[in-house]
DNA sequence: GCGGATCAC
DNA sequence: TATGGTGATCCGC
């Protein structure tokens, strides 16, 4: 393996990583240099599956390279002469429109995971320590780092970097406790702050300064040492310790107010405490930089943690501005144009959020390292990535980011995965999928969310991972219905390895193709077949349960045909309100318009149902719902016998659909219960007419034609 | 829509 | 002994 390959496994931006700078060691101080640290990573993880992998991404990314510069050198001068005018367009539109009016902090607490733990066992406090496990961990203190620890290395290589390392487990519980104090705090500057992890979060703090302007003193006036955290009683929380007990992850850098902490015995600050309150007061200005200290401040009082944080006119500028000076400090880019560009200028491509590991290498092989090369080679970049990509990159040159913090929109995928130790049973693979999908299960129930598409992860021994997905036309979400799908995808996987086994080391499930908002009435397929079992009258009961999540919880909604009714009216598609959407309401109307059945309104509504069969369209006279349904049953069983028979009059109706589609085609279904030509069937006619009584035109298309071929063969 | 990859925390 | 889990996005089919 060349030099190169080694980097990689020991990345090759130590100077980002170790930021403390390893040759800083003082006289006596423990630590290991750079050379050592990578010596021992790859003696460490030389030889391993993991390094066989690594190495083998590394190739496909050198292959990558390799053709991109083939392109490169096809490029003639004229070609990029062209694209450097179309580039310089879009270059100047850009400048036209940025937006220096925002003021736009990224904060970010130091080594969070690990400053806690430090805060929590006062006996770690000088001992390297890191936070996770054997197999991984999250983050390190500052000893630590010394030695080339540091997060997401797996802690059994960490031991070896520095065989004294604490390895305290994850506690997530208490790490959200702390997040959540240190988001009250950063709600006060910015009620709609976007929290991106427990440790860090956008602001925009511009309306703040505006009405801080207005405040009197008194209101950015703080006590030193009187914060929350001396609400519990330890003795660590008397007023001269207070200040000192901030984990001392890098001890290079003082905690607020060190000099006092330090310089003064307990005996002259508790009579300073008496005789000079003032002096234990900080006021704090109004300018941006203020606002952001004044914050900092307050967490550290409030949790004894320290936060690092950058100020600037916008997301991208302000994230990189918040390692500026970590740990416990913080960098502002003034808002001026010129300030920004001078902040841009030499700054390596790789702390930009975005550019990773791999564009970092590609655009190294065009000997880009900066932004300001990246902005010198932007006809270039225009041709040799894509759209998206280059706009990227012309932003990020120029020093642009979004200035609006928007918080984030419905979530788009749901999973679960876990790691194990080799596991080859097929046995025990359909096993932890089922537990997976019950996972997963639980918690898209929490959330009340239902998906189209089953996504299977595998990676092997050999840690090469593999993903599979399937998209059903209706929504699953409880555990047997992702079950069902993704049993059959392992099924095909296991299949297709045989005779050999899979030998996985780990496995995931994941949901996606969530329902939008004016969706989610729809039911699931099992919710849907079960009509057609009508002869149970339990089948209400069951369409209600499998939806329960669904519901909305909203007193006065209208029905679902009112909306629709309504929006149809107005010549739009309004999004309805998840109202429950039963199955059975599809014979059904309701001649009460303004009011649904649980409304708590006072106002006492007479409201009569009116069953009407949605096959032979015919009024029922009858209120009961379970005699009702079998009626509407007994309508669908016999038109599609009969149709059967008269396009075949010689096939059996309940013979299975095996014999008529391929397999790969019956798997969704079978695993649904259908299994008859005649389930089928019936499931079908059910759900066009469903789907034909809400109007949802499009997917009676796709349905229609997905289904068409095996329509015309029965 | 799928599958592999990249990225961030 | 041992290299994570979750979510988003992009690219090229």
């Amino acid at each position: 393996m060349d030099h190169q390959e080694e980097q990689e496994i020991a990345p090759s931006n130590e100077g980002f990583q170790f930021r403390m700078g390893l040759n800083d060691n003082k006289a006596g101080m423990e630590g290991l240099d750079k050379e050592k640290i990578n010596k021992i990573i790859m003696e460490a993880t030389k030889g391993s599956k993991f390094y066989d992998n690594e190495l083998k991404k590394d190739q496909q990314v050198n292959q990558r390279i390799e053709k991109m510069l083939q392109q490169k050198s096809q490029l003639t001068i004229s070609q990029i002469k062209k694209a450097q005018v179309q580039v310089d367009k879009l270059a100047l539109e850009l400048e036209r429109s940025r937006d220096l009016s925002r003021v736009i902090v990224h904060v970010d607490m130091d080594a969070f995971y690990a400053a806690v733990e430090m805060r929590d066992n006062p006996e770690l406090k000088d001992k390297p320590m890191a936070v996770g496990s054997m197999s991984m961990l999250s983050t390190s203190n500052y000893l630590a780092r010394r030695f080339g620890v540091r997060a997401a290395m797996p802690g059994f290589i960490a031991k070896r970097l520095c065989p004294n390392l604490y390895i305290v487990p994850l506690n997530f519980d208490k790490y959200r406790a702390v997040s959540k104090e240190v988001r009250e705090i950063f709600s006060e500057y910015d009620p709609n702050f976007l929290p991106l992890s427990l440790d860090e979060a956008y602001l925009d703090i511009t309306d703040h300064l505006e009405e801080r302007l207005t405040w009197p003193e008194e209101r950015r006036r703080f006590l030193v040492g009187t914060g929350n955290s001396g609400n519990n009683s330890t003795a660590k929380c008397e007023p001269e310790e207070t200040q000192c007990t901030s984990p001392e992850l890098f001890e290079d850098f003082p905690t607020f107010l060190p000099d006092q902490c330090h310089d003064r015995s307990r005996q002259d600050t508790e009579r300073e405490n008496k005789e000079r309150t003032q002096e234990n007061v900080l006021v704090f200005g109004t300018s941006a930089e203020e606002a952001v200290r004044e914050m900092r401040f307050r967490i550290e009082q409030k949790t004894t943690l320290t936060a690092s944080a950058g100020i600037a006119p916008n997301m991208m500028l302000a994230k990189v501005c918040s390692d500026k000076n970590k740990p416990n400090g913080q960098y502002i880019i003034p808002h001026d144009r010129q300030a920004v560009t001078d902040f841009i200028k030499d700054l390596p491509i790789r702390k930009v959020p975005g550019i990773g590991k791999v564009t970092e290498k590609m655009l190294r092989a065009l000997g880009i390292t900066t932004c300001t090369d990246l902005y010198q080679q932007r006809a270039l970049l225009s041709l040799l990535f894509s759209d998206t990509s280059w706009h990227n990159f012309l932003h990020i040159s120029l020093g642009l980011g979004s200035t609006r913090i928007e918080r984030d929109g419905e979530r788009k995928s749901m999973s679960t995965e876990r790691t194990f130790s080799e596991m080859s049973s097929a046995e025990e693979q359909y096993e932890l999928c089922q537990q997976l999908c019950k996972d997963l299960a639980e918690d898209l129930n929490k959330e009340g969310l239902k998906g189209r598409t089953v996504t299977l992860k595998l990676k092997n021994i050999k840690f090469e991972v593999k993903t599979r997905a399937s998209t059903v036309s209706y929504v699953v979400s409880t555990e047997d219905e992702i079950f069902s799908v993704a049993k059959e995808i392992l099924k095909a996987e296991i299949d297709l390895a045989s005779p050999e086994p899979l030998r996985l080391r780990l496995m995931g499930v994941r949901i996606s193709g969530f329902l939008s908002e004016n969706e989610k009435h729809q039911k699931s397929i099992t919710s849907f077949l079960s009509l057609s079992k009508a002869t149970k009258t339990k089948c209400s009961e069951m369409a209600d349960k499998s939806d329960q999540a669904t519901q909305a919880p909203a007193p006065q909604r209208e029905s679902f045909f009112n909306q629709k009714r309504a929006a149809r009216q107005q010549g739009l598609e309004q999004g309805s309100t998840s109202s429950e959407q039963n199955v059975n309401d599809v014979g059904l109307k309701t001649t009460d318009e303004s009011k649904a059945p649980s409304a708590p309104s006072s106002s006492v509504c007479h409201e009569e149902t009116i069953f009407i069969c949605p096959v032979c369209n015919i009024r029922q006279d009858t209120s009961n719902l379970a005699v009702f349904n079998r009626h509407v049953d007994v309508c669908l069983n016999k038109g599609i016998l009969e149709e059967l028979q008269e396009h075949n009059p010689n096939q059996d109706p309940r013979r299975p659909i095996k014999t008529d589609l391929r397999n790969g085609e019956c798997i969704k279904l079978t695993a649904l219960g259908v299994f008859q030509l005649n389930r089928l069937l019936n499931a079908i006619k059910h759900l066009l007419l469903l789907l034909r009584t809400l109007h949802f035109s499009t997917y009676i298309h796709s349905f229609t034609t997905h289904f068409q071929r095996k329509l015309e063969d029965c």
